[in-house]
DNA sequence: CCTTAAACGAGACGGTACGTCGCGTCTTTCA
DNA sequence: TGAAAGACGCGACGTACCGTCTCGTTTAAGG
């Protein structure tokens, strides 16, 4: 979960407290909301009488609508991305892409995933924002399973040190693949495609090394 | 380019027929606003300013803001996208990638892209637009880069008809990669990551077969 | 009338011309929401909703709340005094006062009134526009008050020039007479007590000469 | 000085008493911002911070800005008007006046008292409260300087009783001039200017015996 | 001296109105 | 009759104060 804005003085111990009823409230109604009414549709205003809150309230805590939906966001990729093992590295991918495929279909995300993605390329703290709350609890995924892979001996061992470089690019075709199947071409993730796509994936790997 | 409104009755001759210059003025203060401003900043009424167009006669030729910019980056598409023969699939792969992330990388694009595909999310006529006006387009690279590698024998040639799975995989991962790579991780595509990929690609076409 | 906001470019003559309907319903809109709430109560967005008009189009008019009512009040006062010739000095002081009394006693001049006059104690723009909208129409009764009489005798005449000190006081005893009497002590101001006061003035006046 | 807000059980004796350090620097506090920012700008929370107290404080005391400024002001009027004995009744006449616009010209004057004035036209717990803390004590004055008159033989004495209604009219007559011309016609009270007010009040006293 | 209950500071809270901005439509005049 | 100019209805924006409400802390009086 990202760091919304604090309380102005960092830590002091003062006043009433924020209210913690109001932030789940506020979120939930985030996404209630951006599944019904898709991001465009989307009003700060709505969102704060959804979640039974003053429009102070939120933007107490937010900055604005880009903030809120990250936020909203994370708590979704919180709970959705696991990487259990599935015995190999082929089917490890597969299981990943499936379920991020997945995730990617809700409404709420189909929706709002890419637009974050749009107005961060003209804003810095928001890509930082997205960055700590969404993109590295997936790059998290790619070294799982990785190193799962290399334990298994389905990849050769780093000497040494591991190259990041390559992890960021298997990252960016994964996400990438996915999301431009999934957003763009909007044809559907099945379990032939997470498949062939692993394999292609794991095929070029092997050229890679 | 897609299709704008057409003159209300189609057959119409009578009357002062509309602006040639009209139409390229907007589209290049659509351009220029775009890299000034970001899509969020664009404003049809500052558009139709920087055109010195009214905004009725911006109206009159796209319903809102998201055609009229589909159609401004599909002139962009248009004129920068082109595969010349590298002289084997690995360079044209690097070639094509380093072509679209420079393209990519222009503010208008960077900027108004995602932008659009997240509008389109929401919006079926607008995704068909985008579909014919910038997609496709893409897609025919890696038609036309899959047979020259056939002609030149690196992949095996269809047995009866192309596998149009394997091509639609295919351009996902590459644009999906790249507008990943520059879009989300704003990692630069240089030389060097371009023919990683292309290597990862090739490596996996082969284990695909 | 006050001038309200010009179009920005003085006198062009392009464009759609402003409503003369929407002033029309906006003014009385003000009256009535005045009469019904009092000045605390009035909202800008709740005139612009019983004129049947967008806040916008208030705003575009209007720089603000003073500066609408005062133009509302303006016209009430315009239509509202005169002063007919009662056949003696005495008679008109009378005359001019109950219908001063009569003008303060409209639910939308109680509650505006003095209103204005305490946001004017702040800004000199608003104080002018006080002036010309409603004060020198009321300074204009006493010079012609003054006038009437001289021409009947009950006044010496003017040795050479009036003497505008005499007149602007007498002005400033009227009104603010009835004004605190009114609006401050919240007394009736009857048959009986304008005749007093005018009693009061006439002999004062005497011995001011 | 009108009474404020009791401690809600009215004779209990226990807890931490309210600090009468804190009612005067909240008065203080107010007159200041009155003065600095008139009537309009003043703000309840701006006050709390001024005098160093919390919001919740002021709120204990005073149940909002109308009664807080009339309190304010009640202090001025407290310290401020006296009618010195001057010898004669044009004198003393002129003196209250002078008195009565120097308190008038006070910038935290200026602005609020005719602010809670027109606040008062709809709020009659309001204008009782304004009367005994302002009204009465200005009209007490009249009261004074009418018996010293008759005291000094310049006014017949009255027959048995009193008439209220003179003295109602007289103080209508002298603090409505006064306000009038200090805060409407924005013109200054000079010692002339009271003279020539003096004089026809006296004149017109005369005639109305 | 120690309890106890109200006053206190801080600041979050639900509201309401603000004045602004952009949208997409409309009504003018001009060429 | 198309185009410029700009007014219009609409709806969301983000802000400012309002007056109320929790908190934890302080402070006098009374047991």
């Amino acid at each position: 979960m990202v760091r919304r804005m604090p309380p102005l003085s960092p830590s002091k111990r003062t006043g009433r407290p924020r209210s913690a009823d109001a932030d789940r409230a506020i979120l939930a109604a985030t996404r209630e909301a951006l599944a019904e009414l898709g991001w465009g549709g989307l009003t700060l205003g709505d969102v704060a009488a959804r979640a039974g809150v003053a429009k102070t309230t939120l933007y107490r805590r937010w900055p604005g609508k880009n903030e809120l939906v990250v936020d909203a966001l994370a708590a979704l990729f919180e709970e959705r991305l696991e990487l259990p093992d599935l015995g190999s590295l082929r089917a490890d991918v597969q299981g990943v892409v499936l379920r991020f495929a997945r995730l990617l279909n809700l409404p709420e995300t189909r929706t709002a995933l890419m637009a974050v993605f749009a107005e961060a390329t003209q804003d810095e703290a928001l890509r930082q924002r997205i960055r700590e709350a969404i993109v590295e609890r997936q790059k998290l995924l790619v070294l799982t399973g990785r190193q799962r892979a290399q334990k298994r001996g389905e990849l050769p061992p780093d000497d040494g040190e591991a190259d990041p470089r390559r992890d960021d690019m298997i990252f960016d075709v994964v996400a990438g693949s996915v999301v431009h199947r999934v957003l763009v071409s909007s044809e559907p993730v099945d379990e032939e495609w997470a498949d062939r796509l692993a394999l292609l994936l794991v095929g070029g790997l092997a050229a890679l090394s």
